[in-house]
DNA sequence: CTCATTTCTTACTTTTTTGTTAGTATCATA
DNA sequence: TATGATACTAACAAAAAAGTAAGAAATGAG
């Protein structure tokens, strides 16, 4: 019998579900992103002016980049009308909204479990 | 009637799952917490040179580093032996385990969403 | 006495992420 | 002609996270 916890051992399921965890993370990973589809989840919809509001202590060339990035992640759409001055709304993407499961525990693990002296 | 989308609208719940989903992000946003949390759920409780072989790519003194903030976040518990060479074990909490589904709907999620060329 | 094993530690460097500050384009309105 | 509003952009700086490399303690085996 071959020892469990010998490097062999360790299974095809388990490296796919790292792997599988290891992608989520790349995508949510850093000081925004799960704050930013949260709103958004909450929302629905909400131009970029409201995000910066909403997000307290973000800087606006952080607010575009993680917006950016989200966008090639393809977890949220942009929506840009043609007037001026410009208006532009953020929404989750059919990806994006398919983490609400996830975001939505996130927030109730969190609020159960945060033990912290600074709130959030 | 109130704008719904003025910053004062901003209602509590939502202020609050934001407050949570910042704590939980805090405690495993980084690198390698998420794959650590992830194996550890999986294989019960692992040797720290069982964790090293598992996360490929990690340095020791980041594998420390992640353990030690695991453990004083209390997800993770330290089990010591002594004896010579040294043998310590690590498991999840309870608390740690408390974040059973939120882990593995991230692995599915990933699984199911990974559309990167590089495999994880 | 030397070596091997295992779990760390320490000093230092590189990379990545985040922050600061100033500025751009557009055009309706004053 | 100047101003204001909105959604950005760009250059640079600081801070945080991660990586590299060497080594330390403890002790049984040879």
């Amino acid at each position: 019998m071959r020892k469990t916890s010998s490097t062999n051992t360790i299974n095809k399921k388990q490296l796919e579900a790292n792997c599988g965890i290891a992608y989520t993370n790349s995508v949510l990973s850093g000081r925004w992103k799960l704050s930013i589809l949260a709103f958004l989840l909450d929302e629905k919809k909400l131009r970029y002016s409201e995000l910066r509001n909403r997000l307290i202590g973000i800087s606006e060339r952080m607010l575009i980049a993680k917006l950016k990035e989200l966008q090639a992640d393809d977890l949220i759409n942009r929506i840009s009308y043609p007037e001026v001055p410009p208006r532009v709304e953020y929404e989750l993407s059919e990806k994006g909204l398919s983490l609400k499961n996830i975001l939505r525990q996130m927030a109730d693990w969190g609020t159960k479990n945060a033990t912290n002296i600074r709130t959030f």
